[in-house]
DNA sequence: ACATTTTTGTTATATAGATAACAGACGTAA
DNA sequence: TTACGTCTGTTATCTATATAACAAAAATGT
């Protein structure tokens, strides 16, 4: 059910990203299209960066450094994710997350001036567009409230129940992860240590909750219905 | 000086709430003007609304109440902040939180369908809304951070910086809060307990870093840059 | 096939902060 | 002025989770 409401809302971005590159070059002069490989970098926090990128295709994970060196995941994103640096804060122009290809990454990237003009010209894809980033400041308002007043527990449960809405693939089971995690990424995703992660996600899978390898996470959505 | 770049940032808006409402309501049917009085509330979590609320004055508090009955204030808003249901989450139409009035309170109230026409028709104004949010998807995410990483004294420094920023009056000593917050809406705020909020205060008073009484509070932001 | 690195599972200890409880201060309505 | 409700300040106790440390297992490179 998530995967096809997902399928419908990318129809635009779609549409808008089966036409033509040089049609759009023609417009938008910085456009250009990029292919990375499985863990290279789009861009790092710190990066003075005016870019804007359009994930055509792949999975890319969004996270900051603290000064004490704690690594946080912020978000994972996938296909029609609009990332970089298109707001106007003239006081520091450095992304604020590093991000990272998980697995291959096809994206478009262009120049902030261009996304604008394309924004206001395209005012259907740019209406997509905000309320694709409206979601996400949602989703990061939804995640603070649980991280705030619930137990890690009740964190990895939510964060994987989350990823496995966008990334999951049916399999007998439940839902795998499209994604590889190692016990740490997950940790960086719900803000604890990895031991905690370690003994909560061992206590899922005695629970038959979820499964897991090395490879690949697998939730048995049904068994977190009561949550 | 961050309240003149906030100045700056609103100068767009301004102009578009100077123009008459007359000529608004001509385009756009379902706009109106509201005024609220202290404490009132500009709706309800839960509530099914369809309608964008856009500040003209005032200053609104965001809050959510968690299934335990935990009070989240998610954020505090003022001039030219845009709320409400704009997004498109068929799933559900229930807005997530609360807004209520700090103060008296004037807004304009649109349907979602004329918020968006407004949106593609004035596409200077839709780019300015759009960083708006964006910025504000940042903050949250900073937020976030900080919560995680950092202990309640840092948490509570933090937020009441990032309140002297947006509502800060110069005073004498630094910056005086012109909204009344009590020791426990400051805790709902930054997601800690009332009593550890209280001496985390005093503390810092009895540092000179800040001054309080049950009106007001007033930071001296000179003493926290060594941060 | 061996050495090295990365990941996992587990436990013992330490600690920030929640909870609860209460007294005092302040504000306000009668 | 009294009484009552709302705030504030403080402390004693309890608990979730961090930290640290180590061994086993798996993956990776040579």
């Amino acid at each position: 059910m998530p995967l096809i409401e997902n399928n419908l809302k990318s129809n635009l971005m779609n549409k808008f990203f089966d036409c033509d590159l040089k049609q759009l070059q023609a417009d938008y002069h910085s456009i250009k299209e990029i292919n990375i490989s499985k863990k290279a970098f789009l861009y790092h926090q710190g990066d003075r960066c005016s870019d804007v990128f359009w994930i055509k295709n792949g999975i890319v994970k969004l996270s900051h450094i603290t000064e004490e060196g704690i690594e946080m995941t912020m978000t994972i994103l996938g296909k029609g994710s609009v990332i970089g640096c298109f707001w106007n804060n003239s006081a520091s122009p450095e992304v604020e997350e590093t991000v990272q290809a998980l697995g291959e990454v096809n994206f478009y990237r262009l120049a902030k001036s261009d996304f604008k003009a394309l924004m206001s010209h395209q005012t259907e894809l740019a209406w997509h567009i905000f309320e694709e980033v409206n979601a996400r400041k949602q989703k990061v308002e939804r995640k603070l409230r649980t991280f705030l007043t619930q137990p890690v527990e009740m964190r990895v449960i939510a964060t994987l129940l989350e990823l496995s809405e966008i990334f999951g693939i049916k399999c007998t089971h439940g839902y795998a992860l499209e994604i590889h995690l190692t016990q740490q990424e997950v940790a960086d995703l719900v803000g604890a240590s990895r031991s905690v992660v370690s003994t909560v996600l061992n206590d899922f899978r005695s629970r038959g909750m979820l499964d897991y390898t090395r490879e690949q996470i697998c939730i048995n959505d049904a068994s977190f219905i009561n949550l």
